[in-house]
DNA sequence: TCGAATTTGTGCGTATGTATC
DNA sequence: GGATACATACGCACAAATTCG
């Protein structure tokens, strides 16, 4: 069986892409030029350019043309070192972010909660016990892409100065409860991809349905006990670094 | 401006599928059905279901039907525990598979090369210096799953009992290495998502263009000597879990 | 400022091939 | 063989946004 058209279409303008053909944020042939280039109809280049558009390769505008999109890269690191002593003023995603050379802000809303089943399992306490839950959206240049709900049991933090997740001074949750005793040292993150939800393609400001996130399910011990979890969606164009000591 | 119809098939039949009213394995209506259920023409409905397609939740079969896709969940632990000890005689995938309750296998292929640009900064080595390069494909229950290219530098190996990967007792890259002196005690590993590439697409027999796979680049240290690094690709369905110890 | 041309987005109908049932 | 169902492909129409004289 043949290479059906479409997807010859789609590799040719991938790999043209790729090896820089087309430039990051230039423009491609219009469609009327692709259906002479490649002598097709209109279905078989509208066809492969929405594969492409969903892959996030490129960006249709309407009136305009079809550009090959910028991916603004962007590292989270997630090392065991430097996370107590650093963090006291900045927030770990700050010092990614001015470490790609961009600049970072976040939006948060924190509220009283209690844990669904699945939360309860990870922060090992009980359905339906007090939790503070925390949403976060990062934005990295003005651009939101990197989204976050994180979970704390209220009996470790209630009362103290740190309850409210960003209304002390303590940034970042190892320096938040090292400043009421609670030692965290390790956390385990799993890492997995998936197409973005309908909620997520509008908070991260993703073109079109069909992109992909990496999601990562976090969680910090202080000892065996779990202290906070958080589910984390990063947009496309990221990529995480760990580094793991061996023994 | 309102929702397109096509989106709004799409949103609808994923939610159906996430909520389990189309179970994995099951079949969705046919074309014609979906087509009189919302009043759309057939490029609408096949718009849609080829979306869904890409992002690997169904999968059309011909003569007979679309299907959600029974996704075969695996973790790979990336921790830094028992790795000395426990792999003398089995490699990491397997006990991953094992985990799962499915059945490892792996074909290798190994052979001398000469390190590329990328590869050279990687391994700390110069452009065009030697290196052992091994293509891994695993399968689990008989399934490709997942792909990996190591490099070694000949310098470390060369004339050694584990030259050649496959070819002695030990099995992993740490546990080889320790039998030669060189001990690993750290690794990184940078996580990302992408599109498949159309060999990706036919090594891991996945369905249809659009596919997503999780990329890992992994480097093994010997203190501040890098002894492997290898580029690491697993199909969709795949999770990856690290533990990282702080401070 | 206005309008015409251009360009992509959405949508319709149809035809043919091929695999399944 | 016939009916069914998806895959590929063609052509067309209109809407919406942009571009440019």
């Amino acid at each position: 069986m043949p290479e059906p058209a479409y997807l010859r279409i789609v590799n040719d303008l991938r790999s043209r892409i790729s090896d820089g053909t087309y430039q990051p944020g230039g423009k491609l042939p219009t469609e009327a030029q692709l259906r002479a280039q490649y002598g097709v109809s209109t279905t078989i280049v509208k066809a492969a350019l929405g594969i492409l558009q969903r892959e996030g390769l490129i960006e249709g505008r309407r009136g305009s043309g079809n550009y090959v999109q910028r991916r603004r890269k962007l590292t989270r690191r997630a090392h065991g070192r430097d996370l107590r002593t650093a963090t006291g003023s900045t927030s770990p995603f700050a010092r990614d972010a001015q470490a790609a050379s961009q600049q970072a802000a976040w939006e948060h809303c924190s509220e009283h909660n209690t844990a669904t089943d699945d939360i309860a399992a990870r922060l090992g306490i009980e359905m339906g016990d007090p939790t503070m839950i925390t949403k976060y959206r990062f934005l990295a240049d003005g651009i939101p892409i990197q989204l976050s709900t994180s979970h704390e049991p209220l009996a470790i933090t209630e009362g103290t100065p740190v309850e409210w997740p960003e209304g002390g001074a303590a940034v970042g949750v190892v320096a938040r409860m090292d400043s009421i005793g609670v030692r965290i040292d390790s956390f385990t993150e799993k890492v997995a991809a998936r197409p973005a939800t309908t909620d997520e393609i509008g908070a991260l400001n993703l073109v079109a349905t069909g992109a992909h996130v990496l999601t990562i399910e976090r969680t910090y011990y202080a000892g065996e006990l779990p202290v906070e979890t958080a589910d984390i969606v990063l947009g496309p164009g990221y990529e995480v670094v760990y580094r793991v000591e061996i023994d």
